[in-house]
DNA sequence: TGATTTAAACCGACCGGTTGGTATAAATAT
DNA sequence: ATATTTATACCAACCGGTCGGTTTAAATCA
């Protein structure tokens, strides 16, 4: 059975992933995780070198997925919108709707995980965290100082702390859906952070929060069908 | 050296507390913890019964101690004004204002260190965390509940939500501070928290925000020195 | 005297990691 | 077509060390 290396390798990184969101790294033993993956010892050490080479590469995996679905949804928001500030909240409603349609507890963020246990891992790993929390604070500050620029807000903010919430309340609303055994906790905090952003900048407070599919909707009917 | 009991076993919480914040519970062996507090481990046994039996006793202490100054600060608050948006705005901004004098990093939240590692933790030691959660919800839905009644928010939002974004916002904020090794992180974010409440609720969002300073002196103004 | 602490030896279970070897399939050589 | 080699994928058994926890006996202080 020497056949399928890849299928194995991301059948370990899930099975640890799962185990690690349960129980932290650390109790997280190499036997219980080739247990869970329904593999042996052998096999496990020849796709990771060590331990905190399997933790390099989930933070890292995590990483790549978070960092092209951000991308992902900025493109897909600027392709609804002209406005910034649309931009910005469509995104988010993504973001939202994604939790929304959770059934069961978010499992938790690794990132978190990992920064709660941080002794235990090297430089590398933990940059890997800081640099994509770099790159999150970037992309929501380029455009949050776009929104600025049309928008002046209510009152005077700091456009990267300002960006920062948004990693502070998906976190938070992580710990929040895990303690309350509550997979509805996260969408609705996403929606206080767009709440927020909406009376900081829209010039009408009162006008009904952009959402991606009012947008997609009129988007629709600006051209006709059979054009 | 048969003396003090209370300050030794005060000693093991605080060594154990330092250890599990920044490398988790876990991988906080006994040896570790007293090491650190200098003591022994028969000295450790006599104390508590089992490891499991600190996590216990850790976790009760900040539920405790947190709870205590939540209703301090609101006690505090109520008695600087009764406008019950100015009472949660002052709470707020005492948080915020503890959290703008740290000067390293906040060392992160026991709650949110246990819960990444729930399976390792029986039933009384995460219900603890559960209760404390719900207290919060409570006491600041009440307060919301009363704001709600003078001054209709400009956006439809459940109060249980936005109460619980109170704590989301804090755990998220901690995360943020240790990753970015960020101690101003946390008092950034409880700022646009405070922020949020004030554009929702407030008849003027323009005007400044309450803080518990700017009340303390105009309660002063109102009793002329020597009547 | 009784509460508190030290020092040291010890236990079974489990830890991360190593070893030597095997099964498989594709490439290469004849 | 067949024999051989090579690389990949995997396994069962095992290793030294550490884990939480126990035990015992003596010492220290109030």
């Amino acid at each position: 059975m020497a056949r399928n290396g890849a299928a194995t390798r991301k059948s370990i990184m899930d099975a640890a992933q799962a185990l690690i969101l349960e129980t932290g790294f650390s109790a997280t033993s190499v036997d219980t995780v080739i247990a869970r993956a329904g593999i042996t010892k052998g096999a496990f050490f020849y796709h990771f070198r060590t331990k905190a080479d399997l933790a390099e590469a989930l933070v890292e995996r995590d990483a790549a997925e978070d960092l092209h679905l951000l991308e992902e949804h900025l493109t897909q928001a600027e392709a609804l919108t002209d406005d910034p500030l649309e931009q910005l909240l469509v995104c988010m409603d993504f973001y939202e709707q994604k939790m929304e349609a959770l059934v069961t507890p978010y499992p938790g963020c690794l990132y978190a995980s990992f920064i709660y246990e941080a002794q235990l891992f090297d430089d590398r790993t933990l940059g890997i965290v800081r640099r994509v929390f770099s790159v999150w604070r970037v992309r929501l500050t380029e455009k949050l100082k776009r929104i600025m620029e049309r928008y002046p807000p209510r009152i005077p903010v700091s456009v990267e702390t300002l960006a920062d919430m948004n990693l502070a309340i998906a976190e938070g609303a992580f710990i929040l859906s895990k303690v309350n055994h509550d997979p509805k906790a996260v969408a609705a905090q996403y929606r206080h952070y767009r709440n927020y952003l909406h009376l900081l900048f829209a010039p009408d407070p009162k006008a009904p929060l952009p959402s991606a599919a009012r947008l997609q909707e009129t988007k629709l009917d600006a051209v006709p069908a059979g054009s």
